[in-house]
RNA sequence: GUGCCCGUAGCUCAGUUGGAUAGAGCGUCAGCUUGCGGAGCUGAAGGUCGUACGUUCGAAUCGUAUCGGGCAUACCA
């Protein structure tokens, strides 16, 4: 904020004038809400041993040489420089700062992101576990665009590797019908066969596994049927899929999946194999050594049957994309129990003289609560969630608790609203317990309380949408202080984005604007105000929607007309 | 064994390069409505920040040790 960074600037002289220190760190914070001040800082205490004063002197010295102006300085505590600011000053601030484009940047003007999400696995229903790679990865589209960036979406599809020859081999002994099998019914294979090849491997045997294998290397070697049956698990996948996304409000622009990076892969390992990079062990597997990454254990790129893995598509796929896309910047959104396989994956990127920058936007796994009452993880042997079990019981319970006179369009909103702020609520690295009761909370912390504050906005604009607004270069704005304050932290919370995806500032933001404004209007009359209150209060009512609405665009959360 | 993440109120989580009396939400208890939308607002109770040392004027935050939980640790993704 200008009127912030100015104060902080003429701190720092004041700062070199009086002690000849000039690499003293000035920051602001928020004031306890008991004392008296809207900013603090703690540059006195810094600056005491240094100087070889006491805090509260060296504040005193400090603020005597300060321009009053907007600002009204007291000292606190055991040195803190506390700083008032009139509310028609933070007011003037937003009317300077205020664009149609209020809060996004150009930092990233030129730069170009490939995001990788959600990545789900073919011949699978979507299932919660595919929740937040799709949610987070959307949310950090919408972040880089906000900066500036250029984002190309690729949603990297699971077409490949073991899981077919599970689904090829269970499926011969399903007896379901070719024409009318579906996603669900695959579903249900995958997990019987993990479980029948379970029983098998504890019996000492292999006959399924060995089917499995076979039919893995039929379709790597393009074998007519296991090609047929790919195609139609693909295509039956990628419609239920398709129609998820399109619930939970995410698209992208590519769906290349791992398949077709197969070949380039092998290639490209075969290359650097015979550049010296790669080494080929006498099993016939490959591998990249990382010790000087300090990664020990090194990278396998080919299996020792000479199939690919998931590191071979995977740079094929790096290949890929660096020659046609050019990104400044890859992210790959997937879960943190990934992390070692990435930091390896980049450093291979490395080793082969890629210096595109590499990403891992890692999160936790999602728990639940077990059968004994223990937080347990969430694992498709005790049975997945549905993603669209998970849709329909929030849609439920909106309906139930918002009667009938929503759309549905709004009821969705509301659903996949309250879905999405508990997956940002909290620090992204942090596990989520699925708890519906908690995923689908429409009060306190969560997406329809913001929603709501939203609504009810527009709502009070729309009521006054007759009244025609007076000058009130007079008013105060003290009522308005919190909220404008808010709103000038906006533009620096989407700006800090970029480094780290930190995306719970973001839902902090928003509830915390939202739980602002219910208190405003609880004690602040705008309606049956003044014609210049009036005309104020409107002025930074419509400001504050503007500013909601996108914190929580930003999130993939949708604002319903009614609720 | 080694590496990474985590441990804060009954539960779910914040806690800004170390700062004021550690904060929200849910739940509990007590209030508030002839009101622009009460799905809200106000207040109360609830804490040895896993534990122990150390650094510092000052530690939930930094360091060391230790206990507990999770994940990973080449032929899964």
């Amino acid at each position: 904020m200008a009127i912030m960074d100015n104060l902080k600037a003429q701190i720092k002289g004041v700062i070199n004038d009086l002690y000849g220190v000039d690499d003293v760190v000035v920051d602001f914070a928020d004031v306890p809400s008991d004392i008296e001040g809207d900013y603090s800082t703690n540059v006195a205490m810094r600056l005491a041993r240094q100087v070889g004063k006491a805090p509260r002197t060296i504040a005193e010295e400090i603020i005597a040489r300060l321009e009053g102006g907007d600002f009204k300085f007291s000292i606190a505590g055991p040195g803190f420089i506390n700083v008032a600011v009139s509310g028609k000053a933070l007011q003037k601030q937003l009317t300077d700062a205020w664009t149609d484009h209020y809060g996004d940047n150009e930092s990233g003007k030129g730069k170009v992101a490939l995001d990788e999400y959600p990545s789900t696995n073919m011949a699978k229903p979507y299932s919660v576990g595919h929740l937040r790679p799709g949610t987070q990865g959307w949310a950090a589209k919408k972040v880089l665009e906000a900066n500036g960036w250029k984002v190309i979406t690729d949603n990297h599809l699971g077409d490949v590797g073991t899981p077919f020859g599970i689904w090829a081999t269970g499926f011969k002994r399903s007896g379901i019908d070719f024409d009318k099998v579906t996603v669900y019914d695959l579903g249900n294979i995958y997990i019987q066969m993990k479980a029948d090849l379970k029983a098998e491997e504890k019996a000492g045997k292999h006959e399924l596994a060995d089917e499995a294998q076979e039919w893995l290397k039929k379709l790597e070697n393009k074998d007519p049927e296991a090609v047929k049956m790919s195609k139609h698990f693909n295509q039956i996948s990628i419609n239920h899929m398709h129609e998820v996304m399109s619930r939970l409000g995410i698209s992208t622009e590519y769906e290349m999946g791992e398949s077709q990076f197969v070949e380039s892969g092998k290639k490209a390992v075969e290359k650097y194999v015979a550049e010296g990079i790669f080494k080929r062990n006498e099993d016939g597997s490959v591998i990249c050594r990382l010790d000087e990454f300090g990664i020990d254990v090194p990278m396998l790129m080919l299996k020792s049957n000479g199939t690919a893995l998931y590191a071979t598509t995977d740079l094929g796929c790096m290949l890929y994309r660096v020659e046609h896309f050019n990104p400044d910047l890859i992210i790959i959104n997937t879960g943190m129990e990934q992390n070692f396989y990435f930091e390896q994956l980049f450093a291979m990127a490395k080793k082969i003289g890629l210096t595109v920058q590499n990403y891992h936007l890692n999160f936790g796994m999602i728990d639940q609560i077990g059968p004994d009452g223990k937080r347990e993880k969430m694992s498709s042997r005790k049975g997945v969630v549905l993603m669209e079990e998970l849709l329909n019981d929030a849609e439920k319970r909106v309906r139930e608790n918002f009667g009938a006179d929503i759309s549905d369009e709004d009821i969705a909103k509301i659903a996949v609203g309250a879905i999405k702020f508990s997956d940002f609520v909290a620090d992204r690295k942090t596990g989520i317990l699925y708890d519906p009761d908690k995923i689908f909370a429409l009060t306190g912390q969560s997406g329809p309380f913001c929603q709501y504050a939203c609504v009810r906005m527009r709502r009070i604009l729309e009521k006054n949408a007759d009244f025609t607004a007076v000058d009130f270069a007079d008013y105060d704005f003290e009522a308005e202080k919190d909220i404008l304050r808010l709103l000038l932290a906006f533009p620096a919370i989407v700006a800090a984005m970029p480094d780290g995806f930190l995306m719970h500032k973001i839902a902090g933001f928003a509830f915390e604007l939202a739980q602002e404004l219910n208190r405003y209007y609880e004690k602040t009359p705008i309606s049956s105000a003044s014609d210049v209150e009036r005309s104020a209060r409107l002025w930074m009512i419509a400001r504050a929607d503007f500013v909601l609405a996108r914190a929580l665009d930003l999130l993939g959360i949708e604002i319903p007309a009614k609720m």
